[in-house]
DNA sequence: TAAACTGTTTACTGATCGGTACAGTATTTT
DNA sequence: AAAATACTGTACCGATCAGTAAACAGTTTA
């Protein structure tokens, strides 16, 4: 029989595509198996407890993807502009302009939320507090700066599900689009600290 | 046998909260027979077309109520700043501060979202022209009613979304807030035309 | 070379899936 | 009262579900 060598590490990718596109109870073995090319012994060999555990794996490494590519940039890169803007383009690439669902969003609002809710938690706290972290950097009151960030991780939540909704990326470029006037520190931001924005 | 002598409408709001908990593919016949007190029997009786049927008669009746509780004022209501105010008491109660997920919103992510295109498009596109509507009638230019209204429209869904995943009402509630100072007209609305908002 | 380890395939289990068929019971209509 | 209609419970269908068991093959270690 052929030898396929396969590694874990390998198949989390195509398990994130599958549990994306068809959710947790949506994604079969039957699919999963499809999908990654592996047979339920290879499935239940590399994750011995099931769906479950294929579910945490995928988690991780998205977890760890943002913590490399967003939130670290946003806590710790010199530029708190550069790295906002980073965030977005980067944001925009992962979401293939809200064409990709956010598997951890879309977990979030499914019942299958308490079984993940730490990872889901971490995700967003995570995400929050890293831009957060930027807006105190531009200048911002700390306060202020945790609306805004909490404010900005919804609206791209928001703007994958209205873009999907109705089928049009546009509508997720729009809302990067405002979300960066927003979030740029363009020497207005303490001019009005009453928190009241005019348009 | 006990006659219940039940109605097909008397199902719907039981098939509605099963569907939200537990998604179109998660909601087995089991589950919804437990929740709407309904046989097998009488389900099919009632919905020829199984399951997909019954996601059409909650989509319907949701709909039915955001137009005459929320877009129908949003677009004939004599006050605007009135009918916004109302929109977002409505939906906070609706969404129960976020702790109720959105069906439209989440068969919009699941990879049912094919099947029910249609009704979820028509669901968004409603909601974010009737709230167009009223922006304008507030004296706003059209296209930045537009861009407004869908930022609205996103951030409630956002905003259910980032609730539920860090568990705290308090998230959607303060994005409620932050609607009404963005969709309020204060006056400034027009100052700034740039469409660049300070904060 | 022999043993141990790491994958992979295949066949299988019992449970549950959505959906159908139909007899039977209540209610309404005539 | 008789007939038509509306509703309900139950038994059943084939398909698919997640998960298990075990024989087997390729690789690494001793």
């Amino acid at each position: 029989m052929a030898r396929m060598v396969a590694e874990r590490s390998d198949a989390i990718a195509s398990l994130a595509e599958v549990f994306r596109e068809h959710g947790y109870e949506g994604a079969s073995l039957a699919l999963i198996g499809k999908a990654t090319g592996l047979g339920k012994g290879s499935l239940y060999h590399f994750f011995p407890n099931g769906k479950e555990e294929m579910v945490r794996a995928v988690l991780a490494d998205i977890e760890q993807w943002f913590e490399d590519s967003v939130y670290s940039p946003l806590r710790d890169g010199e530029d708190a502009d550069a790295a906002i803007a980073t965030m977005l383009k980067e944001t925009t690439k992962y979401f293939r302009s809200g064409g990709r669902v956010c598997l951890v969003g879309a977990l979030a609002v499914a019942n299958t939320r308490d079984l993940f809710a730490q990872a889901i938690r971490g995700y967003f706290v995570g995400w929050v507090d890293a831009l957060q972290a930027a807006l105190v950097r531009q200048g911002r009151d700390v306060e202020q700066a945790r609306i805004l960030s909490e404010d900005a991780v919804l609206a791209i939540q928001g703007a994958i599900v209205l873009s999907r909704a109705l089928d049009d990326p546009a509508v997720f470029q729009r809302a990067i689009d405002q979300l960066h006037g927003r979030l740029a520190f363009d020497g207005t931001a303490l001019d009005n600290s009453s928190g009241k924005r005019s348009f």
